[in-house]
DNA sequence: CTATTTTTCCGAAATATCGTAAAAATACTC
DNA sequence: GAGTATTTTTACGATATTTCGGAAAAATAG
């Protein structure tokens, strides 16, 4: 089972929290918003396109009528497997996080 | 202010984690027995090394005094800015990940 | 045809990760 | 103290992966 990067893990909580309006320019947006740092295209798609490769988002062609022309968008939505992967890396770092944990070698 | 890649952070809260106990061996085996995963020695040191040039930890020279011989150990202890860095992590994530939190979107 | 919006492309540069043999430092034994 | 065993760290080239930039292309409405 291959890792989330940092970014993309970003970038997949973005597509999970945008729901139905998950596209290129609102997911930049988005994650330029909550973390105040903005991403290439090129490193938004190439993300993108990993988590689509790698089963965790799906990709679907979005209905050609937007207000004022323009290409047409291509939404992203969050699978199964996406929010498997996302659940399992929150609980990892919400576990080692948690103060209260114990650490293995602390039972000592 | 760089970020943490995922490893550096996973690491870090090793180190946080294992507070007096942390040198290279502990924190490799803590680290292998939280996430199921062993890391080469190439990988752990390099990520420490690259956590102690961002000022995250700092290296501390063990006492010589193990039980059966052996090279002396380094101990790594987070700093403040560590500390501060994998808080902002968290929060971040935990925002994110908080399903009552409203996107900037959804709001409209 | 023009304006607009969104996505694609792609090579270059930067980083990260791997593997593992070797070196360093120390205690133990006689 | 010399040799041996043990533990831990270092070194480092080779790969692999990420990230950057931003101009250009595609798609669409007026």
């Amino acid at each position: 089972m291959k890792d989330l990067t940092l970014t993309e893990e970003m970038f997949l909580l973005a597509v999970w929290k945008l729901k139905e309006e998950a596209y290129g320019v609102t997911i930049r947006q988005y994650v330029s918003e909550e973390t105040g740092r903005t991403y290439p295209y090129g490193t938004l798609y190439s993300a993108l396109d990993k988590l689509a490769r790698k089963g965790f988002v799906a990709r679907s062609t979005g209905d050609p009528s937007p207000e004022r022309g323009g290409r047409r968008k291509y939404y992203y939505h969050i699978t199964g497997q996406g929010i498997e992967a996302l659940r399992a890396a929150m609980e990892l770092k919400r576990l080692l996080w948690d103060p209260d944990t114990e650490t293995a070698l602390s039972k000592s």
